[in-house]
DNA sequence: GTGAAAGCGCTAACAA
DNA sequence: TTGTTAGCGCTTTCAC
């Protein structure tokens, strides 16, 4: 009799018995290591189709790699993402790694645990989304593990880095509406107190971007930010305080395209439109800004690009542990639509 | 002279070391068994917090389990998946399992590979969002290891499902419609010719269930179905064919939101107005639906307890692997808004 | 209640 | 080029 159950799954041991070669021989055909004739890889290629095996990623982890990627994502509604993942897992479609996400991040507490489980569980390598996390826990963890930080400015020898220029794709915003003829041009960012992340996160260095622009073009006496945060209800607020100023703004920059959203939904609510007696845009060119009825001007981070180079990066850092720390920043691009024209006479 | 490089990490061993225990106490202080007293938990709790000890999930999975659960997403860009996903989460916040989640699954060949990943990273079960393999493909996932599919009907003794009443969902679109004085209701649907797919995808049933609830209404001559696909371009194609009709529709049922945010592009291409023109329900209640200048009528599918019996299912299941199969239906609801109004005389 | 020892599936030294 | 062997970090018998 047969024993009941399921049946074990094919090991390597298996693949050897019935190539009547060595597991050793079989590892190394499965690493395309150094040391196996052509003729053994051909057969112990054979067995393994003819077994339909496949190694047990815990078990190469055990002494070797995982192959396996892991991406935290803070927040998995923010429609900017999937583009950066796009980026990510095309790169990856020809190698052998895996890409598994670590979802659901709001918060710190949340960002560690994900984080120290991808760790545990023997990531190869981890890329970090736009994390919130402090410098001291992302060293840590690029220490344990490669890993590369994408949209978070400011270098660290643990880790490698890939942002978007912030302060450039402000300036794209704010040109581009001074060139409309804007003077009152509004900004809402997201509230930011603790010193490391003035410095560190994209939405401070856009805001700054904001101010310098405005500098620049001669426009400081106009400058106006409202702090909130980088959701629609931060939007909805920040609007609603910009609508109740004795002299209103005649153009809006949000921080991100979630942000316009409120904005947008405040300024149909106080019954005025969008773009003719207010100018909105946004940041991040999510599908949202594009959807025609809303058509949303906003800026093009280009997340592909920023998943391409991540994966890039991390490749060579598992590569080569010890090699100095990169930073990569792209260039973002304005992308006009019919939210933002020429203010009212 | 200490050894360069990182420090190695810390083992079961050094806990044990460290409290003057066994491992195998170690051990079953970790999984909670039975044969330890309480003295001897609090010294090995002691010293895994003194050494700040986390185990290797790759190790315990080659003998045990890996405490990971592992999503599959077909799309994250589809809005409606972050509810589920935010009630796996949460239900499984508390124990001590971690959940990952596989991306980018265009296509049957992605969900295999991503699929089989998973099996081969040891996960403890599996969770699959409205995959779109087959049958047998997923019965020899859940034949590997225990797994709940979400979204797609049909029993099988390899796994459970949890899913929508997508026939319900879909009449109550109707009656909403009907109630409200239209007759010429029309619907777009995902094209689907595979005969099981026929039976088992949700898209599928929302059509049947416009059928079934058009006749219920008396409005059978009123039929009108366009077959394109799920996606914003699908309801944009389809809605140019409507607005074709020599007679055209009084309201659009859209089977999903993505398809009416293509609905509502093409009406305001057409010059036409929402709900004056015509009134458009959608199916997800996703954000986009709920956003303030959109106003979609839409039913909520209740994405939340989905994922959250999803998840009671799965951990039963992994308790009792050879327990019958189970097949949890959920009741959607119908959200009104102001894309939806009665017809223009 | 406790611990010694075997072994999960694989890779990496090392011999042959 | 090939195979033998010793672990990787953990769980699991099975004695005590």
């Amino acid at each position: 009799m047969e024993p009941q159950g399921r049946p074990r799954r094919v090991t390597i041991v298996d693949v050897a018995r019935h190539a009547q070669v060595s597991t050793t021989a079989v590892s190394k055909v499965l690493r395309n290591a150094y040391g196996a004739s052509p003729e053994m890889r051909a057969k112990v290629r054979r067995a393994i189709d003819e077994l339909g095996y496949r190694p047990n990623a815990g078990a190469r982890g055990l002494r070797g790699q995982t192959y396996t990627i892991g991406v935290m994502l803070p927040d998995i509604r923010n429609p900017f993402f999937p583009e950066i993942l796009d980026g990510v897992t095309t790169s990856l479609a020809d190698t052998e790694y895996q890409v598994l996400l670590g979802p659901g991040c709001n918060g710190e507490k949340e960002e560690a645990r994900v984080t120290e489980a991808m760790i545990d569980r023997g990531m190869d390598g981890i890329i970090l989304v736009a994390p919130i996390s402090s410098r001291g826990h992302m060293e840590s963890v690029g220490t344990a593990v490669p890993t590369v930080v994408i949209g978070r400015h400011g270098a660290s020898p643990a880790y490698d880095t890939v942002t978007d220029d912030d302060v450039e794709g402000a300036a794209l915003v704010v040109g581009h509406l001074a060139g409309l003829g804007h003077r009152r041009i509004a900004h809402i960012e997201h509230h930011e107190t603790d010193p490391t992340r003035l410095t560190e996160m994209p939405n401070a260095r856009r805001a700054d971007g904001y101010r310098r622009a405005m500098r620049n073009h001669g426009l400081e006496e106009w400058i106006d930010v409202v702090s909130t945060s980088y959701t629609q209800e931060g939007g909805y607020r920040g609007t609603k305080e910009l609508l109740a100023r004795p002299v209103r703004p005649t153009a809006v920059f949000a921080g991100a395209d979630i942000v316009a959203m409120g904005v947008l939904e405040a300024v149909a609510e106080a019954g005025l439109s969008v773009p003719g007696d207010l100018s909105v845009a946004g940041y991040d060119n999510t599908t949202f800004a594009a959807f025609g009825p809303i058509s949303l001007t906003s800026v093009d981070q280009a997340g592909r690009e920023l998943g391409r180079n991540a994966v890039r990066l991390l490749l060579e850092r598992i590569a080569e542990r010890g090699r100095p720390s990169a930073q990569v920043t792209l260039s973002p691009t304005l992308v006009p639509r019919r939210s933002t024209t020429r203010p009212a006479k």
